[in-house]
RNA sequence: CGGGCAAUAGCGCAGGUGGUUAGCGUACAAGUCUGGGGGACUUGGGGUCGCCAGUUCGAGUCUGGCUUGCCCGACCA
């Protein structure tokens, strides 16, 4: 049979929508942009949630539901909000057969209709912190769309909070990063650079924009997830006031969070290989799939076998499921099963019948080990966990090795392989440098390279000295620059 | 949203200058043999050729429009 998933390293773009499509985790829609998530894309999309809800839960959030439907006029109460996002409204000026009075925006996110609510629900600094979150679909139509990392519609989490001070909405602003930062490493095994974004990348809407930044196999960048102090924008916005401790009447404190359901692309993009899908066990849903080998005369007895082998994993807590599908070949199912990541395989035949074994067989580093029967569960649950943490090392390791300081400009278009530096083939990386702070200098660089100022590192902003990579000003940060996605 | 390419069976493809019952591989179904890395043979089912118009006696094939996708730009979780 001919080979379903192009090889990274002839086109990574399309090795990419390949395992996407052949996974089946998602197809393509009718819709432009939009796609559909198929029953194995979502599995994986609720083990995300359901670990973020509860870390959501666990810091005090409580989830909450707001309409799809936002007024027109509600956009436009916040200046730089509304020019953000108005390119990428899409708009509903008909209902029930008749022109609407005032258009609907499908929301692109919530801030204006959760803040024209919290007008409503808060009063006092009793009321406060409120803290509420919602599970949604968004729409931004885009011009150009890719599987999970960009689509027009799309699934994801914000957060809305609302404080009586400014240090407290920071306060909450960082430890949502924080969140965001440890599930990402280590549910999903995606290293992430926490940090700050630049004005030009920030937010609309937003004083602040945090970060966390993930290396994708191919180098580039992708935004894992934002996490944003907005200040007052929208409590002034929407007149949103509340009676503060010594009497007085002041503007809340705002912020708002987001997870998507691009994560699913980055989960792909930062585990898997030419033979298919890599999953970490925590988001794949099933652990450990049995794949029976026999002929004819020794199928009842191996599949008695495997089925207490599966017994065992499921009395320890392990998820897993027996392939006993007679219409195809082991070496059928064992392709199959690499190709939807499943990231533990447990071979068991005649032969390690006879043995009393079973043989284990890794995703992620092909690495077959024989194992007694009896202890098959507590070796699988120990492989599993050293799968999970190898992963997320790999991953880090590769990022690490692909980020490097840079200090002067033509070093900067060498290594984003910009036009004349004859190194076009070059795929860049993560480029660390040391910024003025000027947008020109952003802009500049953008337009030669199409690198962009991903963030500034949190834990990396001490004792600056030096000047700017890129116009040789004294430098105020240091920031990553990196094409992105 | 501009430029390029594409759309024929679930998937991958073939179908010179228009010609009537649209093919091949693979997958699928049934059966027999198989079974430790994508098995073999036999038989069988499966298509309004992306959609809408037009040209023509006749369109998978030519023309126009549209839709969707991919690549390259401009814009973005």
């Amino acid at each position: 049979m001919a080979e379903k998933i192009t090889p990274r390293e002839t086109d990574y773009s399309q090795w990419y929508i390949d395992i996407v499509l052949n996974a089946k985790l998602a197809d393509y829609s009718p819709v432009k942009g939009c796609m559909v998530i198929r029953p194995r894309g979502y599995a994986i999309w609720e083990r995300i949630q359901a670990e973020f809800d509860r870390r959501f839960k666990e810091t005090g959030h409580s989830n909450a539901y707001f309409p799809m439907l936002i007024p027109m006029s509600f956009l436009q109460k916040e200046a730089e909000h509304v020019e953000g996002f108005a390119p990428e409204l899409a708009v509903v000026t008909y209902g029930g057969g008749e022109k609407l009075e005032e258009p609907y925006c499908i929301r692109p996110t919530s801030e204006t209709i959760i803040w024209s609510m919290y007008k409503e629900w808060i009063h006092s600094w009793r009321d406060l912190p409120l803290l509420i979150n919602q599970w949604a679909n968004v729409v931004r139509w885009e011009k150009r769309t890719r599987l999970f990392l960009r689509t027009s519609e799309f699934l994801w989490q914000e957060g809305h909070t609302a404080h009586e001070t400014e240090a407290e909405a920071i306060e909450e602003t960082l430890r949502m990063l924080e969140v965001y930062r440890d599930v990402v490493e280590r549910y999903l095994c995606v290293p992430v650079v926490p940090g700050v974004k630049s004005e030009t990348e920030k937010f609309a809407g937003a004083v602040r924009t945090y970060t966390i930044e993930s290396m994708m196999q191919d180098r580039k960048a992708l935004q894992a997830g934002t996490s944003h102090f907005l200040g007052q924008n929208f409590a002034k916005a929407f007149d949103v006031k509340y009676q503060t401790r010594d009497g007085g009447l002041d503007y809340v404190w705002a912020t708002s969070w987001g997870i998507s359901t691009r994560l699913v692309g980055a989960v792909i993009m930062t585990h898997s290989d030419d033979k298919g899908l890599v999953l970490p066990p925590t988001l794949s849903p099933e652990e450990v799939v049995i794949v029976p080998i026999y002929k004819n005369d020794s199928k009842a007895s191996v599949l008695q076998y495997a089925d207490k082998v599966l017994a065992m994993l499921k009395e320890a807590g392990i998820r897993a499921i027996l392939d006993s599908d007679d219409s195809s070949s082991p070496g059928w199912k064992f392709a199959e099963w690499e190709l939807k990541g499943t990231p533990l395989r447990i071979e068991i035949g005649p032969r390690d019948m006879a043995a009393g074994k079973v043989m284990l067989v890794r995703r992620d580093t092909a690495e077959k080990t024989p194992v007694a029967v009896d202890t098959v569960a507590a070796t699988s649950r120990q492989t599993l966990s050293e799968i999970q943490t190898a992963l997320f090392e790999r991953a880090r390791k590769f990022r690490d090795e692909n980020t490097v300081q840079i200090d002067t400009l033509p070093e900067m278009l060498e290594f984003f392989g910009a036009e004349g530096t004859g190194t076009a083939d070059a795929h860049g990386g993560f480029a660390s440098a040391l910024w003025c702070g000027s947008a020109e200098c952003e802009a500049d660089l953008k337009a030669k390279t199409k690198a962009t100022l991903r963030c500034m590192p949190l834990n990396q902003q001490e004792n600056i000295s030096g000047r700017c990579a890129l116009c040789g000003a004294p430098a105020k940060h240091r920031a990553i620059f990196a094409r992105n996605y």
